[in-house]
DNA sequence: TCGGATTACGTGCACCGTAATGATC
DNA sequence: GATCATTACGGTGCACGTAATCCGA
């Protein structure tokens, strides 16, 4: 058998076109190409080279060989990145979600459950869940809508309702609900990582005037800071952290699509694996 | 980079299922193999073996390793023999004819000519022999009819023409030409190894009676010894070593088929490299 | 004179084998 | 006791480096 160092010696001299810039390239000294080339000739048993006094140079047969080598190289090594990703592979539950109220819920719970696995979680809209969940992205994933594919296993995952909280002298603050339409062009402060939440609002809202915020703490600042209207849900007035300072009112949105019940799903396939997660929950 | 002597343990080990075993087959102690196994989970970084007290078993990981390496040892080992195939191409002239009379006059003015090369002849029908020049089985044909192929470089080759050798006492003796049809279920002789000759005849004749000889010397043992009627051609008719012993007539067939022009074909990409054997011929 | 290939020679390490140990059936 | 994996230790082959030589621009 040819060892991968030889191919290896092969392939930089195919590259530099002198021994001395391929020993130079892999650390060597020039000798130590000089045999392992004698070497591989030996061994596939017919001339690689053409000497001349003081070159070396491919033959054919010496080129259609580091092109083979070429080839061994990359799948040998393939070999250790592939292993190691698919180790790694089994060793993380990667979680995706619609959004990051549920999302921030589930991994808790998953990590506590699984102790030897890492979690990894990432926001996306249902469709590329659904899609990473087929193609092992993902192993586990929330959605907004039930799933119609047969080969995923599912239960419900709570709900959230989105509200609206607005200033108490705003001309809408005495209502009792409110539609998304009638927030046209109106500035909104908003959080930017919030799933499909985002892009609900862009739909819904003509004209939308969104101040977007990525950071959480500074989101929290400007709330305080200003009186602009800003989205909430169910999920955060359940949440005795954010006090209601009495210069807002929370308004609830009628919206049938601001009323959203959550589903965690998983492959058929993996139904047994998640099953305590899934005894858990229910 | 794993070196291929690593992989090479590893699916001896994957296939034996034991230590003992592959080292066995590999002619190596137990140790080298332990060795190399943790060698080489340490180079791919991740663990390879479920390590039982008496035995190990390949994990996951593992057997996935093994998979690569499969590939990899596979795609290694076709390296020697491609390369030497390739090498061995460039070094032979492969001929192939229809009939093994041209092929007989073409071979040692091919030999004479090339002298570093190996020349192998072999006789087929026309269409293989067009098939092999282009997947580059053949690179020169003789064919005995015109090549319509505009990739096809070609000159004429020679001539021979079918006769049947009859002794003097039979029926047709003293026909000035005969046709092949009415050769019907005449006992023939027939020296096997002929090209498409023995097509034709087969063809043209009604229900052939051929006495098939394999061997030359045979052959030509049995026309001395019988009175069996014989084909031959215009090349052998010229052949001063075949002593005509006047019992036999030497009688033409009409047939047009029996009257052959030979070519000399090869792929128009090949005409400046035998450009001097086809000065020769013309 | 410099850069490149080759030869000659010495060396160190990596891979191997033998022997011994532990463990399971 | 037989089989199998692992550890310990000692040996050796071979791939490497250094130095020297040859050759051509």
């Amino acid at each position: 058998m040819i060892e991968i160092y030889l191919l290896e010696q092969l392939e930089a001299f195919a590259r530099c076109g002198t021994l001395s810039g391929a020993a130079d390239e892999l650390h060597l000294s020039q000798p130590a190409l000089t045999r392992s080339m004698k070497k591989l000739e030996e061994l596939i048993g017919v001339p690689l080279f053409e000497r001349q006094k003081n070159k070396l140079v491919l033959n054919e047969n010496g080129k259609l060989t580091a092109e083979y080598a070429r080839r061994v190289l990359e799948q040998d090594r393939e070999i250790i990145g592939r292993v190691r990703a698919f180790d790694r592979q089994n060793h993380t539950i990667s979680i995706g979600g619609c959004a990051p109220v549920p999302l921030g819920q589930l991994v808790p719970q998953v990590t506590a459950l699984y102790e030897d696995m890492t979690v990894s979680q990432e926001v996306h809209p249902d469709a590329p869940l659904l899609d990473g969940l087929q193609d092992g992205t993902f192993q586990l994933v929330i959605l907004h809508e039930e799933p119609a594919d047969k080969a995923l296993y599912w239960v419900p995952y709570g709900e959230e309702k989105l509200y609206i909280v607005l200033p108490k002298d705003h001309p809408l603050a005495d209502r009792e609900g409110i539609w998304l339409k009638e927030l046209e062009s109106m500035n909104i402060l908003l959080f930017s990582q919030i799933g499909f939440w985002y892009e609900l609002c862009v739909d819904k809202i003509p004209n939308p005037h969104f101040l977007l915020q990525n950071d959480f703490e500074a989101f929290g600042e400007l709330i305080k800071a200003s009186n602009l209207p800003v989205f909430t849900s169910s999920y955060y007035l359940r949440d005795p952290n954010i006090p209601n300072d009495g210069n807002r009112v929370v308004i609830p949105i009628l919206d049938q699509e601001a009323d959203v019940r959550y589903y965690l799903a998983c492959r058929f396939d993996d139904k047994k694996r998640f099953g305590t997660l899934f005894k858990r929950i229910s």
